[in-house]
DNA sequence: CTTGACCTTGTATCATACTACAGGGTGTAA
DNA sequence: TTACACCCTGTAGTATGATACAAGGTCAAG
């Protein structure tokens, strides 16, 4: 009952996302409409900063702001439902794997450059594409 | 010499971009204006197709334009640059270690969402989140 | 020697994800 | 009770990353 909320300027402030930006993700279904104070102000829960934070990180993951709110809306509702979120959180656990394998790739380019720069070697061009291909 | 050279149709197609992002890619200097035909047609060498490939790739992962023109321009062209340029991979680095860190977590919270699933258990208004911070 | 699939340029439009107002109400502190 | 920082709504503008189209030139096949 008494659980402690937060207003929009106090979500946005501290998730470091603009407070017109909280408008914004509510508009698109990313955030739920929070409940209103008697005077119409916004009044969330504090498990909002989570979800904030949750949609930040995975921007940043490259997921659009759509692929976020597919995984956030991923429930089990139904038992009749069951086998296609299966299949959603398959799909996207596949998703992943090859962005970790792409994200150790482009890591381990960077590390041999980073190592050719430290042999004062010249470079070509392109190193780190070379670093990929070779 | 004889290098065998694709147009930007062939480039575009053996890609997966469209033709016109061929074009918008060379104005942002992501692509390196090629050789032009007597007839004013482009001529890129094959390896442009391995460059358009990390571009997409990149992107996927979250990177923007401007990230991925930074990644591709790294080069050792004079020592006294050498430190500059180990300092910004160094930090590509620890970026991605955060990307691959971020990305372990969400799979892991995949994963206990499809075992829920499997058990027929009831779950929450947002299983995702419950399931990265447990 | 024409048809059709390609290429050229410039410019305009689009989708996504914000970001910035204007015009007004609220809440607390001096 | 007035200052000031905050909140509200609606709507407009911006940045990024494409994508579309018009008007025309090129090239190989038939």
């Amino acid at each position: 009952m008494g659980n402690k909320t937060i207003t929009r300027g106090q979500l946005a402030k501290s998730t470091g996302i603009g407070i017109e930006t909280v408008r914004f993700y509510e508009q698109k279904g990313l955030l739920e409409a929070p409940k209103r104070s008697s005077s119409g102000y916004r009044q969330y829960p504090t498990e909002a900063i989570d979800r904030v934070n949750f949609i930040t990180r995975a921007k940043n993951l490259g997921f659009s702001l759509n692929e976020i709110l597919e995984l956030l809306s991923l429930k089990v509702s139904k038992k009749s439902k069951c086998r296609d979120i299966k299949q959603v959180a398959a799909n996207k656990v596949d998703e992943i794997d090859s962005k970790i394998s792409d994200l150790k790739k482009i890591k381990k380019a960077l590390g041999k450059l980073i190592k050719i720069c430290q042999e004062n070697k010249p470079t070509s061009e392109c190193p780190i594409l070379d670093a990929l291909n070779i």
